[in-house]
RNA sequence: GUGGGCGUAGCUCAGGUGGUAGAGCACAGGAUUGUGGCUCCUGUGGUCGGGGGUUCAAAUCCCCUCGCCCACCCCA
C-alpha cells in the first residue's frame, strides 16, 4: 500500500469543513480590515529563506526543504509566508501602489522536522502583513485584527503575549548584558543552554528547564535595555490595545525563532491549553525588504498556525459549521430520478444542502440512508407525486409528512429546518 | 539526533505453551406490496507491516528490515 509521506496528512471530511470556515472567516475578517490576499508560490530560491529568516536559525540550518532541480537550481519548500511576500513586494513594485500595502496569505508551509503532536512536516499558516507603516498603531491595527479573527471563531480565552526585542543594535547589546549576568551561573545552565549560549543566546530566555528558567528571571528584560525609541514604540503600542481593551500580557522573556523581527513581537496562546501551546506568532520587520534589496520599507504582520487552530477551535464554532441540516431527496424509480435532481438544484439554490439518492435503492434503504448522513428532512419523490406535481416532506426528527405542492416546497422545507445556511 | 511504546478487517481490538484467522462497530442487502431511527438474519471486507530462517505446520518462535505513536529538542 503506498501510504501518505510522514508529515503530511489527509484532512476528510467533515473536519475539512472547519478548514473551509475558518478560511472564509479569515479571508471576510481580514478583508474587512483592507487585506487581500496574495498568492504565492510554495517553492521560492532558497536563498531567499537563509538571507531573511536567518542562516543561525533551527529553520534554515535544518528544518528546510531544500533540493535542486533538474537545471541545478537550489530551491526550498517555503518554511514560513513573510519572505515570500517581501519578496513578491520587490519583485511586482508592490511599494508604487498605495501604502500601506495590506496583504493576507494562507496556504502550507513545509519544514523537515521531527513528528510531534499538532505538528506537521507540511502544515498550514494563516498571515497578514502591513507594509509601509512603522508607527505604533499600524501594530495596534495588526493585532486588532488577529484579535478580531479570533473572536469570530468564538475564541475568548486567548491571551496575546507582547515583548520588545528592540533595535538590531540593542539586541546586540542586550546578549551582552545577558551573558554577563549569566556567566556567574553559565555552569549551572543545562546542556542545550551551553550550546545556546554561543549559536543563539537569546534562546536562553526560553529555556523549559527550571533551573534555567530561574536564572534567567533574574536577568535584565530586553526592554529595559532597548532605546528609547523602540522603548516609546511598544509601549505605545502596549497602551493602544488596552484602550481597545485587547487583553495582552507583557512577557520580558518572549524571543522568536526567526532573525528578522525587531521591536515588537507576539504571540497568541492559549491558557486552557498550557503556555507551550502557540497558536500564532508575529512582530515587526522593518529591516526585511530593505535586507533583500528593496527600499527601506517596515513591515509587521502574523502567522497562525492553521492545524493547531483547528485542533483548540471552539466548540459553539464547529457546531455552527457541522451542524448545519441536510435534506436527503429520495427519488422512487427511474420516473422520479430526473425530476429528483431538478429538485436538489432549487433547494441548493435556495440555501439548503440537499443531496439526492442515486443509487437506486428502495425507499426502505433510502431512508434509513437519510437518517445516516444526519438528514433532517426527507423529500419523497414518487410516481403518484409526480403526477400530483406534489413532492411527499418527511421530518425525520418529528417523524411527520405531508404533501405539498412542488412549488411550494422549497419554502416548507426552508421554514421546516430553520431558514438553512447562506 | 536521544529515549520509550506499538504494528491482526475501514475503526477498536481478541487470538496461553506453533496447526494455516475471529468479535464488536462501520458498510451493503433482507425480515413480502412506497416509509427511517430499535431488534433479528445474511453478506462484503484481511499479502496477520515486509523479507528471511526453524518446522510436517508460524499471526504465534528466531534474525533482519520498514512503518507508526509518545517524550526530549525546536517551533506554528
Amino acid at each position: 500500500m503506498i501510504r501518505k509521506v510522514k508529515g503530511t496528512r489527509d484532512i476528510l471530511p467533515p473536519e475539512s469543513r472547519l478548514w473551509g470556515a475558518v478560511e472564509a472567516k479569515a479571508r471576510r475578517v481580514f478583508e474587512g480590515f483592507g487585506y487581500d490576499e496574495i498568492r504565492l508560490p510554495v517553492m521560492e530560491p532558497t536563498e531567499l529563506f537563509v538571507r531573511t529568516v536567518g542562516e543561525g536559525t533551527d529553520i534554515v540550518s535544518k528544518e528546510m526543504y531544500t533540493f535542486a532541480d533538474r537545471k541545478g537550481r537550489s530551491l526550498t519548500l517555503r518554511p514560513e509566508g513573510t519572505a515570500g511576500v517581501a519578496r513578491a513586494f520587490i519583485e511586482n513594485g508592490l511599494g508604487q501602489r498605495p501604502q500601506p500595502m495590506r496583504l493576507s496569505y494562507m496556504g502550507p508551509m513545509f519544514r523537515y522536522e521531527k513528528m510531534q503532536r499538532g505538528r506537521y512536516r507540511q502544515f498550514s499558516q494563516i498571515g497578514i502583513e502591513l507594509l509601509g507603516a512603522s508607527t505604533p498603531q499600524a501594530d495596534v491595527e495588526v493585532l486588532l485584527a488577529l484579535h478580531t479573527f479570533l473572536k469570530a471563531l468564538e475564541f475568548d480565552d486567548l491571551v496575546i503575549v507582547l515583548n520588545n526585542l528592540g533595535d538590531p543594535e540593542d539586541r546586540d547589546r542586550f546578549i551582552k548584558v545577558l551573558k554577563d549576568e549569566l556567566m556567574p551561573n553559565r555552569e549551572k545552565l543545562c546542556g542545550d543552554c551551553r550550546r545556546r549560549w554561543t549559536e543563539n543566546p537569546l534562546r536562553i530566555l526560553d529555556c523549559k528547564v527550571e533551573t534555567c528558567r530561574e536564572l534567567v528571571a533574574h536577568t535584565t528584560p530586553v526592554a529595559d535595555v532597548v532605546s528609547d525609541e523602540a522603548r516609546t514604540h511598544v509601549d505605545a503600542v502596549a497602551q493602544g490595545l488596552e484602550a481597545l481593551e485587547i487583553p495582552v500580557r507583557v512577557a520580558p522573556r518572549l524571543v522568536r525563532g526567526l532573525d528578522y523581527y525587531l521591536r515588537t513581537v507576539f504571540e497568541v496562546i492559549s491558557p486552557a491549553l498550557g503556555e507551550d501551546t502557540v497558536i500564532c506568532g508575529g512582530g515587526r520587520y522593518d529591516r526585511l525588504i530593505s535586507d533583500l534589496g528593496g527600499r527601506a520599507v517596515p513591515g509587521i504582520g502574523f502567522a497562525i498556525g492553521e492545524d493547531r487552530l483547528i485542533d483548540v477551535l471552539p466548540d459553539s464554532f464547529k457546531h455552527r459549521v457541522l451542524d448545519v441540516p441536510v435534506v436527503a431527496v429520495l427519488p422512487l424509480g427511474d420516473e422520479a430520478a430526473g425530476s429528483a435532481l431538478g429538485l436538489t438544484v432549487q433547494l441548493i439554490e435556495g440555501g439548503l444542502r440537499a443531496p439526492a439518492e442515486v443509487t437506486g435503492r428502495s425507499l426502505k434503504a433510502s431512508l434509513k440512508w437519510a437518517n445516516k448522513i444526519g438528514a433532517a428532512v426527507a423529500l419523497i419523490l414518487g410516481e403518484s407525486e409526480i403526477e400530483k406535481n406534489q413532492v411527499l416532506v418527511k421530518d425525520l426528527r418529528e417523524g411527520t409528512q405531508e404533501a405539498v405542492a412542488r412549488d411550494a416546497v422549497v419554502e416548507r422545507v426552508r421554514r421546516l429546518v430553520g431558514e438553512g445556511d447562506s
